[in-house]
DNA sequence: TATCGTAGTGTTTTT
DNA sequence: CACTACGATA
C-alpha cells in the first residue's frame, strides 16, 4: 500500500466525514470531531450544544475515534477510494455502503456514557441518540448522574456493607429522619434547624468527609452538635440499608477510589465519557468524572459559567474554570454563535449578565433578526400581571398555538394566581413541577409499602406504614419496640416479626404478628403476580382502599384516585421495561424522577414553570413574571454578592429561553405569605438597556403593549377561593366522572342555550372547551363548570 | 389509641 | 397562608 493511496483515502474520508456534519458551524463540527482526550465545550445558550453533544456520539459511533487517524486499513481497496472520491462529487450524505469504509474502529455504544442533570435532559438526549441511531442506541449510558451511580451501586455496594436493595431516601425522607435523631439527642429544632445540619452534612459529602471525618475536624460547639447527629443520623441510613442522593454519589466515589478492580473495570468499560451542563457539578460529582474518564482520559465536558444556577446545592463553577488545569492537554472550544434568539433578546440578556464579575467572560452573537423589543408591564398586583399575561397570549396567539408561550416564575407559588386567571379566561395552560404526584401524602403511603416489601429493614418507610390505616399499634408499642430494637442492634422489622421473643411486646403481639403477615403475604405474591397485578393486591390487602372508601368524602375519593393512579406509573414502568421489570427499579425511578412527566404533552397549552426547570428549554414566546426585588432577586439574595450573581444567571438563564419575543412584568404590590408587600421593580430590569425595551420606561404609565380584546382588560374572577381539596394534583388522573366531551357533541346549557362543541382541549383532570351556541355566539368554558349547568343533548 | 383543634412556624431553586 | 407538631379529649 503506497503512501500515496493512503493519503488519498484519508482525505476522501476525512472530507467525507465532515460533509457529514456539514449543517453545523466551523466550531460545532470541530467539538464533534475531536474525539480524543479532554475536551471543555464552552457552550452559550442557544448554541447548539445538545446537538453536538448528539452528533459526536454518532460520529463515535458510526466512523470510530479518530477522524483524524493515519491509519489506511488493508481491506480497503483502490475501489473503494475511488468510489468515496466520487462520492465527494455529488451532494448528499454518504451510501450506508461508503459510511462502512468511513467506519475505522467504530465504538461500541455501551462505552459511551454521557451524563446529564436532569431526567428530562437525560430523556431528550436519549430519544435524540435512538432517532438519530437505532436501536443500538439503547446501549449507550445516557442518564442522570444520580441513575448511572445507582446502577454501579446495586452491583457494587455490597463491598461497603449495604446490600443492593438499598433504600433511597428523599430530602423530606432524610429531614424526618433528622428529626428523630435531633429528638433523640434533646436537640431543639429552634436553636438549630434540622434542614441546616442537613445541608452541613451535605456540604461534607461534598467534600468526601465521613461521620468519623467530621468528627475530628468539629471546631466550635455548633459543628460539634452537627457531628453527633451526622453521626447518628448516618447510623440509621446504614442500619436502614438506606443511601440519601448524596451517599449515591458519595458511595460511588469512595468504591472507585477504594477498590482498584471495580476502578479499573469501569475504567476500561466507558472509553468516551460525556458530562452536560458542566458548571452545576459539584466537587463529589467532578471527582465521579475524573475517576470514570481516568482510563482513557476521552473527557468531553460541556457548559456554560453564564448559566451555574444550582450553587446553592454544592455546584461550583471552579469545575469549569480548573478544567484546563485538572486536565493536562484539554482543548477548549467556544460556542458562542446563538441559534435560537432574536438580537433583541440576546442584546438584553448579554446586558444583564454583563453585571456579574466573576465569570469567564463571552459574548454571544446571532445571525437571527432582530425582531421585536422586550415588552415591558407593570401591573398593580398580582392579579392584574397574571391577568395581564393571560390577555397578552390571547392576543398573540392569533392562528398559531398555546404551546408557544411559556410562562417563567421564581416560585412555584407564584403560579396560583397566573392559574386562576388562566382558568378564568379559558386559555388552556399546564403546570410543570409544582406539588409533585409522588410527594401526595396517599402516594408516599403506598409507596412505602412497597419499600418495606423491597427492604424490609427499611425503618423509616415501615414506621409510616404499620399503622396506617389504624392497625391499634400506636405510639406506645413503637416506642418499646424501637427500644427492643435499639438494645438488639436489629432493624425495627426483625423486632416486630418476633414479639413472642419479647415479653415487653406481649400485649400487642397478636397486631404485629398480622401485620408482619401481611407484608408477607404481599411479598410473596410478587412472585406470581406481575407488578400492577401485586399493585391491586396491596392495595386491597392491606385495607388502604377500604379506609378511603369508608371515609366517602370529596377529598378521600380524591386520595383514593391517586392511590390508583401510581398503578399506571407501575404499568408504564413495566412497558418500558419489558426484560428487566422489578420492584426495586420501579423504586429507584421513582425515588430520583422528582419531575414527573405524565402530562399529556400533545395538549396545546400555555406551559407555566419556574425558571429552574426551564434551563435547557425554548420557547417561541417567553413571559417572565413577578421581576420584583425581594422575589427575584430573592430577598436573601440582596446584599450577598456571590448570591446576587448566581439569581443574575438565573435571570439569564430565564430571558435565553426566548426565540422570538420576551416579555417582562412585575406587579407594585402582590401578596406574599398572606402580606402584602410593595416592592420595587427588579434590578435585572433596570440593567436591560432602553433601547432592547419595545416600550421606553417613561410611557410605562399609560397601557402598554396590546390591550386584551375584551377591554377594558378581561374582568378578573372575584377572590373566591376554588373548592380544591386536593385537586391540585389528580391532574393525570382520568377524571370519571365527568361526561366526556367531543367535538361535535351537542349540549345543553341553562344559560346559553343550545350549542354545539367546536373543540376541546384536555388540561389536567379538566379540559377546555369552545361551544359554539345558537344565538349566543361562541364561548370557551371549562368542562368541570360548566358541566353544572350543562348536559349533553 | 385515635382524632380533633390549636398554636406556632416558615416559606427558592432540585437529584 | 399553609403546613406541622403537639396536646387535649373521646
Amino acid at each position: 500500500m503506497t503512501e500515496a493511496f493512503t493519503e488519498r483515502f484519508l482525505t476522501a474520508r476525512r472530507e467525507l466525514i465532515r460533509r457529514e456534519f456539514s449543517d453545523l458551524n466551523e466550531r460545532q463540527r470541530e467539538a464533534v470531531l475531536t474525539t480524543e482526550g479532554p475536551l471543555l465545550l464552552l457552550a452559550g445558550a442557544g448554541s447548539g450544544k445538545t446537538t453536538v453533544l448528539i452528533h459526536r456520539i454518532a460520529n463515535l459511533i458510526r466512523f470510530g475515534c479518530a477522524s483524524d487517524s493515519r491509519e489506511c486499513p488493508d481491506w480497503i481497496t483502490e475501489a473503494d477510494v475511488e468510489q468515496m472520491e466520487q462520492a465527494l462529487r455529488l451532494p448528499g450524505p454518504m451510501t450506508p455502503e461508503i459510511a462502512a469504509r468511513c467506519a475505522l474502529r467504530p465504538v461500541a455504544p455501551w462505552s459511551i456514557i454521557a451524563i446529564t442533570f436532569t431526567n428530562k435532559a437525560a430523556g431528550e438526549l436519549k430519544d435524540r441518540l435512538e432517532a438519530m441511531l437505532g436501536a443500538q442506541a439503547q446501549d449507550i449510558w445516557a442518564m442522570t448522574f444520580h441513575s448511572a451511580c445507582c446502577r454501579i451501586l446495586r452491583r457494587e455496594i455490597d463491598r461497603l456493607g449495604y446490600t443492593g436493595r438499598f433504600t433511597i431516601y428523599d430530602t423530606a425522607d432524610s429531614e424526618r429522619v433528622m428529626k428523630d435523631v435531633m429528638h433523640d439527642a434533646h436537640i431543639d429544632e429552634r436553636e438549630l434547624p434540622a434542614r441546616l445540619i442537613l445541608n452541613q452534612i451535605s456540604r461534607a459529602k461534598d467534600r468526601m468527609l465521613f461521620p468519623e471525618d467530621y468528627e475530628k475536624r468539629a471546631a466550635d460547639y455548633r459543628e460539634q452538635l452537627v457531628s453527633r447527629c451526622y453521626v447518628d443520623y448516618q447510623r440509621r441510613l446504614r442500619e436502614a440499608n438506606a443511601l440519601d442522593f448524596d451517599d449515591i454519589i458519595l458511595l460511588t466515589v469512595k468504591l472507585l477510589q477504594d477498590y482498584e478492580e471495580v476502578r479499573e473495570a469501569y475504567q476500561r468499560k466507558f472509553r468516551y465519557v460525556l458530562v452536560d451542563e458542566y458548571q452545576d457539578t459539584n466537587n463529589l460529582q467532578y471527582l465521579l468524572t475524573a475517576l470514570l474518564a481516568g482510563g482513557y482520559e476521552n473527557l468531553c465536558v460541556v457548559g456554560d459559567d453564564d448559566q451555574s444556577i444550582y450553587r446553592f446545592r454544592g455546584a461550583t463553577i471552579e469545575n469549569i474554570l480548573n478544567f484546563e488545569n485538572q486536565f493536562k492537554n484539554a482543548k477548549l472550544i467556544r460556542l458562542e454563535q446563538n441559534y435560537r434568539s432574536t438580537k433583541a433578546i440576546l442584546d438584553a440578556a448579554n446586558a444583564v449578565i454583563k453585571h456579574n464579575r466573576g465569570r469567564k467572560g463571552k459574548t454571544l452573537w446571532t445571525k437571527n433578526e432582530d425582531g421585536v423589543g422586550i415588552t415591558l408591564k407593570r401591573a398593580v398586583n398580582e392579579a392584574e400581571e397574571a391577568n395581564y399575561v393571560a390577555g397578552r397570549i390571547f392576543a398573540m396567539k392569533g392562528s398559531g398555538s398555546y404551546r408557544d408561550f411559556a410562562i417563567l416564575y421564581r416560585t412555584n407559588a407564584q403560579s396560583n394566581a397566573l392559574e386562576r386567571a388562566f382558568k378564568f379566561n379559558g386559555i388552556p395552560y399546564r403546570i410543570i413541577g409544582g406539588t409533585r404526584f409522588f410527594d401526595r401524602a396517599e402516594v408516599k403511603d403506598m409507596l412505602a409499602y412497597l419499600w418495606v416489601i423491597n427492604n424490609r429493614a427499611d425503618n423509616l418507610r415501615l414506621l409510616r406504614v404499620v399503622n396506617n390505616p389504624p392497625r391499634g399499634i400506636g405510639a406506645k408499642t413503637l416506642e418499646t419496640v424501637d427500644r427492643l430494637a435499639e438494645a438488639a442492634g436489629l432493624p425495627l422489622y426483625l423486632v416486630l416479626s418476633d414479639p413472642y421473643h419479647y415479653p415487653a411486646l406481649e400485649k400487642s403481639a397478636a397486631k404485629l404478628m398480622s401485620f408482619v403477615l401481611l407484608i408477607e403475604e404481599c411479598a410473596a405474591l410478587l412472585d406470581t403476580l406481575s407488578l400492577p397485578d401485586f399493585y391491586d393486591a396491596l392495595v386491597e390487602k392491606t385495607g388502604y382502599a377500604a379506609m378511603l372508601e369508608a371515609k366517602g368524602d370529596v377529598e378521600s375519593r380524591t386520595r383514593l384516585e391517586n392511590v390508583r393512579e401510581l398503578r399506571s406509573s407501575l404499568v408504564g414502568y413495566v412497558e418500558n421495561h419489558p426484560d428487566d421489570a422489578s420492584l426495586n427499579g420501579f423504586l429507584e425511578e421513582i425515588a430520583l424522577y422528582t419531575d414527573i412527566e405524565a402530562y399529556d404533552a400533545s395538549a396545546d397549552a400555555v406551559v407555566m414553570m419556574t425558571m429552574h426547570a426551564a434551563k435547557g428549554l425554548e420557547f417561541p414566546h417567553v413571559f417572565l413574571v413577578g421581576m420584583e426585588e425581594g422575589l427575584f432577586p430573592s430577598l436573601r439574595c440582596i446584599g450577598e454578592q456571590e448570591e446576587m450573581e448566581e439569581e443574575r444567571r438565573l435571570c439569564y438563564v430565564a430571558m435565553t429561553r426566548a426565540k422570538k419575543s420576551l416579555t417582562v412584568t412585575c406587579a407594585q404590590q402582590r401578596m406574599l405569605y398572606g402580606r402584602t408587600t410593595a416592592n420595587k421593580v427588579s434590578r435585572f430590569v433596570e440593567e436591560i438597556p432602553q433601547d432592547c425595551l419595545a416600550n421606553p420606561v417613561q410611557k410605562q404609565r399609560q397601557s402598554l403593549g396590546p390591550q386584551p380584546r375584551q377591554s377594558p382588560g378581561l374582568p378578573y374572577p372575584p377572590q373566591h377561593r376554588p373548592s380544591r381539596p386536593f385537586q391540585s394534583f389528580v391532574q393525570n388522573a382520568p377524571a370519571k366522572e365527568l361526561p366526556e366531551y367531543r367535538p361535535g357533541d351537542s349540549v345543553v346549557h341553562t344559560a346559553f342555550g343550545r350549542g354545539m362543541v367546536i373543540s376541546v382541549n384536555k388540561m389536567g383532570n379538566d379540559a377546555l372547551l369552545e361551544i359554539a351556541f345558537d344565538g349566543k355566539g361562541t364561548k370557551r368554558l371549562m368542562a368541570r363548570t360548566a358541566s353544572a349547568h350543562m348536559k349533553k343533548a
